[in-house]
DNA sequence: GTCTATAAAAAGATAGAC
DNA sequence: GTCTATCTTTTTATAGAC
């Protein structure tokens, strides 16, 4: 996980909004020059690479973003259900309540996959760990630690989708406030 | 939902599967020419639409599965437990035990969620209805019901897109075993 | 119903001026 | 670092023969 350059750091929100809600597939130079009013030349200037290159420094980003904020929330002072709930309110922040898509899902479908896959499973690991270390600490058995991080990342992200099919914000803000105390059940 | 022709429904199969691993803009008429061994003239002559006629006729075609397999599991003879199992089978069974994704889900990135939102915001209502209409028939209050069959929906969802990410199907499988007493508890 | 051929548009990518 | 211009490839879509 190489830390992006400053000046490239600049596009990474824009570019983010787009292959979250688009998918890699679904996301052209065109639709990219227009959100980030760069020209197609000085897209190619900052990712020589193209839309690979695009995607990997987002998922750099989004990996520090992951560790500085989410799961930094899991080692802060509280209880595990304090701790639980921080986390949630910051990625329900993050995924603008529910309305959203999860980058690391849209990048599981299409050409994406078998070129990123490993980065997202990697980062969904960190993600599952941290939750469960939260868990063990709170005197949860290891494996039914790890067994309930799953079950968390299982309805974050299926809550998102559900929230955007049925066009109802309100499922995914309600399926993340449930979560802590379903986690310490 | 119409039903679509003999003729049209040969090449339903290869298009589902298509569409739902790739999403509708990571689906060319290459691919499709590909995948169908016909033509991109003949594609053209079954359907005159495009990429959109196709994707219409797969939704038909699903719509009818959920109705005639998956839903038809819930009205079947046994308790809710054993209904639900039932109906758990045939979903494992549809989605390659968790190693396919979702065409509904697929759907609702990119350019496609604009078109075909409504039609299946309204599958995944009826799909959800029909799980409530087995609890209440249990003896669940109607609103815990609802509660309860939009959490059966997150979770199918989510387990697929885990699965999907982390190269397991052990986790679509694990969470499709366990979904029946998890929504009749 | 299927094909070849072809056209028109869009996408990915680069060269070179400023 | 950004642009215009250009090029190549791919994609969508159609015409017309068989």
């Amino acid at each position: 996980m190489a830390k992006p350059t400053a000046a490239k750091q600049t596009y990474v929100p824009p570019l983010l909004d787009l292959f979250r809600q688009y998918g890699y597939d679904g996301v052209s130079l065109s639709k990219i020059s227009q959100a980030t009013g760069l020209g197609k030349a000085s897209l190619y200037h900052h990712f020589p690479g193209g839309k690979d290159d695009m995607v990997t420094t987002v998922l750099d980003t989004l990996d520090q973003w992951l560790q500085a904020t989410a799961l930094d929330a899991l080692e802060s002072e509280g209880d595990a259900l304090a701790r639980l709930t921080r986390m949630g309110d910051r990625i329900c922040e993050a995924y603008s309540h529910g309305q959203k898509p999860c980058m690391l899902a849209s990048l599981m479908l299409g050409s994406a996959k078998e070129n990123f896959q490993p980065q997202v499973q990697g980062m969904l690991q960190r993600w599952m760990g941290a939750i469960a270390t939260v868990l063990t600490q709170a005197g949860m058995a290891e494996s039914l630690a790890q067994e309930r991080s799953e079950e968390a990342l299982i309805a974050i992200q299926g809550a998102l989708i559900m929230a955007r099919a049925m066009d109802d914000a309100a499922i995914f803000e309600r399926t993340m406030q449930h979560l802590p105390q379903q986690l310490c059940r």
